[in-house]
DNA sequence: CTGAAAGCGCTTACAG
DNA sequence: CTGAAAGCGCTTACAG
């Protein structure tokens, strides 16, 4: 019944018929315990209120449901503690496949991942462990790219304004370090950091805060497109023409950042196509095949507007 | 060892140490078999890109957690036969409780819940039906309060920007159309509606149509606040002053609505409140007892900020 | 208050 | 190619 067994088609066909006729269908909970596996995925993200991740998470749920699987949502609010433990409560029940956000996990996840020897394939970073099932990009690279194009544009003061310092973060903070290095540009008090969640108020906050402390800046690199949306705003209540004072760029080209005035320079992430491709290659390994390739490098795409001259 | 069982207690620890010792873990899937109920619960919400859900899952998780529960969250996308179509998804697999967002749904959606006999609670409104479980606000009463304080501020034509065009907004629309004939103010023509789904972009482009249509209106509510967030982009870029050529309000109180310029007046809605008392309240049914109330009414609060007179 | 048996509804070897 | 038995690891009555 389940295809799984060679059958002659007649006999098949006629257990279809009886099945549909009594409403049979099949107990997940039963086939979990016969099987030792189950139809669950866990899929550990820092955060739902940053964009990003609903965007992957919808694009791993559409490629997971059809292929039969459910979807365990574990948020870690970017905490490797609260991600361990996520972990630990969803491998109790047994999953059939596990993605996790990023390549930086404790050693006991690390290790928990291991031991149970579940499939597992890590979200938007590139591992440098040819072994390690992941579908991102170089956020480095990306954050070097915008960093050339603002220098391209004649800008030289360069500030970075991360928040969160989570993984990603702090790799296009390095980004932005080469490239400004590579010019002779890089000073470390163009460094902004705070670890609090990125939010447009967060953003609005921390322009004030640059702008207070360096006036004479020539742009403005924000490490997420909801702090560079807020500082914006911020700009606008100040009166500080962008980019003719400062220019501004942000990172992901999140919803709304086509329509700010002035609209936002940014790197635009492939996230839909990462959470597809990501679940796509856990299906295979939940099949036991071996994927194509072990690492798939989605890129990124330099996103011109407004906002930066 | 499950503490349900009158046990002498010197049994009991010796047990557990046991337990301890060999590193026991019980299986959810055998308890499950055995006991005909699973530990997890079925979420269902229209979309995460309505930062609303974002925001009532995160208190759902907060609170089913740590009282033993694993969260299947199903994005419906606004679409009955989608939530009809995950719904019994999620019923195959016997969930011990489900949260669904709003109260209207397709009949075989209905029958199939109470058919289930899995605990149900609603969340976002409420019900005439004494006997449904739900946790929300009065939506119709949130825009009668809206609308009656842009009224007091002597706004006349105050148009309704619609999106989506789910049962809530309308339940909104339902309210500004019932305070605006209170004054004698409702006309047909001021209703504005656009079955795409809200986003920022949205707000932008209805913003434009509705100026050049009706160019001498006192305000605009929209049904949602990424519309109203779009809205004041397009009138900075048309060049229309908020609130002096024409005031503009939003629902729900949602990120960066306290950093527009000017900033939004709105409902702020309690939704992680919602989220907690929904979840609570499943806990309760889910373990057999009665709630104290079917019903609660978490009300809402207007912000009155800048972009109203 | 405690132990041991039966059974949940499947899947997986194992015979035929 | 097909049928029937054993067993997955629990819970739930049922004896003692």
């Amino acid at each position: 019944l389940r295809g799984q067994r060679a059958v002659a088609p007649e006999l098949a066909a006629k257990a279809k018929i009886a099945a549909e006729k009594l409403g049979y269908s099949p107990d997940p909970a039963a086939r979990a315990l016969a099987s030792r596996t189950s139809s669950h995925v866990a899929v550990l993200v820092p955060a739902l209120s940053n964009a990003l991740f609903v965007d992957v998470l919808e694009a791993i749920q559409k490629t997971l449901r059809p292929a039969g699987y459910q979807t365990l949502i574990g948020i870690t609010h970017y905490d490797p503690a609260e991600e361990e433990l996520l972990l630990r409560e969803h491998l109790m029940h047994r999953p059939a496949g596990i993605l996790v956000t990023g390549l930086d996990h404790s050693i006991a996840t690390e290790t928990a991942i291991a031991r149970s020897a579940v499939p597992c394939v890590h979200l938007m970073e590139l591992s440098p462990d040819p072994e390690v099932y992941c579908v991102g990009l170089q956020q480095t690279e990306a954050a070097v790219a915008l960093t050339n194009y603002l220098l391209s544009t004649g800008c030289k003061r360069i500030a970075f304004a991360a928040s969160q310092l989570d993984p990603r973060t702090l790799q296009r903070l390095a980004g932005w370090r080469y490239a400004m290095q590579a010019q002779g540009h890089y000073l470390p008090t163009l460094e902004w950091k705070d670890p609090a969640p990125s939010s447009i108020a967060l953003g609005a906050k921390m322009f004030e805060q640059i702008i207070a402390t360096r006036p004479k800046l020539d742009a403005i690199f924000f490490c997420n497109d909801d702090l560079a949306q807020g500082a914006l705003l911020a700009a606008q209540r100040l009166q500080i023409q962008v980019p003719q004072q400062v220019a501004i760029a942000g990172f992901n080209d999140l919803t709304g950042s086509d329509q700010v005035v002035p609209a936002l320079t940014t790197i635009r992430t492939p996230r839909w196509a990462i959470g597809e491709a990501a679940a796509q290659m856990l299906v295979t390994l939940m099949s036991g095949k071996t994927p194509a390739k072990n690492q798939i490098d989605l890129g990124f795409e330099l996103i011109k507007r407004a906002s930066t001259a």
